[in-house]
DNA sequence: AAGACAAAAAATGAATGCAAAATAGCTCCA
DNA sequence: TGGAGCTATTTTGCATTCATTTTTTGTCTT
């Protein structure tokens, strides 16, 4: 068998047993898609591997149609490509497609910052300002892992405040799609680049006290584009070395 | 038959000959999903109105397979609704999904202008300069068709000058979302907004000129967000006196 | 022995079939 | 006459089946 899945399928439901979870989520079509796009984000199927259907039908305990149809939408969703006649394959980001990607999120992002500072509670920023000194600690004892963590809650808070949910979905959907290189690229040696970020972050702290809209959005733009430069070139390393983007551990 | 939907159905290939049109999709569902996709958005049902799947099949000349990954696809995108076990409607777009999505759009729009700066060649200002001047025309005139489809043409090229094919397709996806609103969110009598916008515009190019990038991402979500209020002021009053939105020709 | 062709096997795309759920239609009762 | 409850029909969700297309495998030719 040249399957290119690891064996880590668990059948959706046990077979005729109530399904343990309090997840109301109904249709199995519905289950599967959550399943089959975690499992791809999550990196468990090599990029550009071809994945038959057949295959993922056994892991997920169920047939093909549920699954076509799942996969249709995580082409749509841009997690995966159909090639005609010739299946699905993760798709295989190009640097330039991760170029794009990240400038979209900063765009978002950019928004989120704007929208924020219409509406945005000072319990909110309060809020943020803790998780800016926690992230700050984790920056002293140079934390990476927990730094990271409270780095997304930060933007996340940020998108949260955006009160737009149209834009919270959009943002889940494109961080989802850069997550496996995300991990990978935590340019995890550029000490100096983290502290600039950690400047930035005070930046953006600072305008958004101020509910200074505008240069709230330049900055969080800026952030990110900076990001953008550390992830493409510890990326473009990462290949020149013969580094694969492997998946690790959450 | 209480079908909610027009006859308006020509089946997809004519049934055994070969398609006459040039158009290489392969694939029943892609082919399906394009037109479903158009249907929808050009509002040949009405909003909310529920859609027997075997009525769509007909219509389309398929089965039920291929029209029932469409469906799961267009409901990602955000076109339709699916209940579980009780079938596709066409979303319904709240006041405040309209709010969300405008901004949106006018976060894209923002980073396409952006982004545009960075790359944009002077050909390419000189050609939405030229169509800046026709839809001026357009406007002395009050020829408020022309008018609009030149507008968009400026927009859409400056989301094109941005060079970033993921944020064009995010685009689009969006502009689909909220286009037969847009039709009858004219804003036809607001003649004061109509100046208004035209000014807007005029510094939109002139930020353009100067490859302002900060300066004209402002300009273009302000921009965006005034036509937001038009739109849903427009929109609310055509609701009170019970004006429904009406699809129109191209 | 290497490449090309052909047949077999497998995988995909779409249609059909079947069980469960929802809607409608109808009867019966107050 | 109006409504509650039950039955019948429709509709949805998923599995299965069938027809093509692709991929693999084996053989033959040069």
């Amino acid at each position: 068998m040249k399957s290119a899945i690891p064996e880590t399928g668990v059948p959706i439901t046990p077979p005729a047993a109530g399904n343990g979870g309090d997840r109301q989520e109904t249709s199995l079509h519905g289950e599967v898609l959550l399943r089959l796009r975690d499992y791809v984000v999550e990196g468990n199927i090599p990029e550009g591997a071809r994945v038959p259907e057949r295959q993922l039908c056994d892991m997920l305990g169920i047939s093909r149609t549920p699954l076509r149809e799942a996969l249709k939408v995580l082409a749509a969703e841009g997690l995966i490509e159909l090639l005609p006649n010739r299946g699905a394959r993760v798709r295989q980001l190009s640097q330039r497609d991760l170029e794009e990607l990240f400038d979209v999120m900063a765009g978002l992002e950019s928004l989120a910052g704007r929208l924020a500072c219409e509406l945005i509670t000072d319990e909110e920023i309060a809020a943020i300002e803790r998780l800016h000194y926690e992230m700050y600690g984790h920056y002293l004892h140079r934390d990476m892992h927990g730094y990271f963590r409270i780095n997304q809650q930060i933007h996340e808070s940020i998108v949260a405040a955006a009160r737009n949910e149209t834009l919270k979905t959009t943002y889940a959907n494109f961080a989802g799609r850069i997550r496996r290189v995300r991990y990978s690229a935590n340019f995890a040696r550029k000490r100096q680049r983290w502290g600039e970020a950690m400047r930035e972050h005070e930046a953006i702290l600072d305008a958004l006290r101020r509910r200074a809209a505008s240069e709230l959005s330049d900055i969080l733009f800026q952030h990110l584009r900076n990001k953008r430069s550390a992830a493409i070139d510890h990326l473009a390393e990462g290949q020149d070395a013969g580094l694969e983007t492997k998946p690790q551990g959450d």
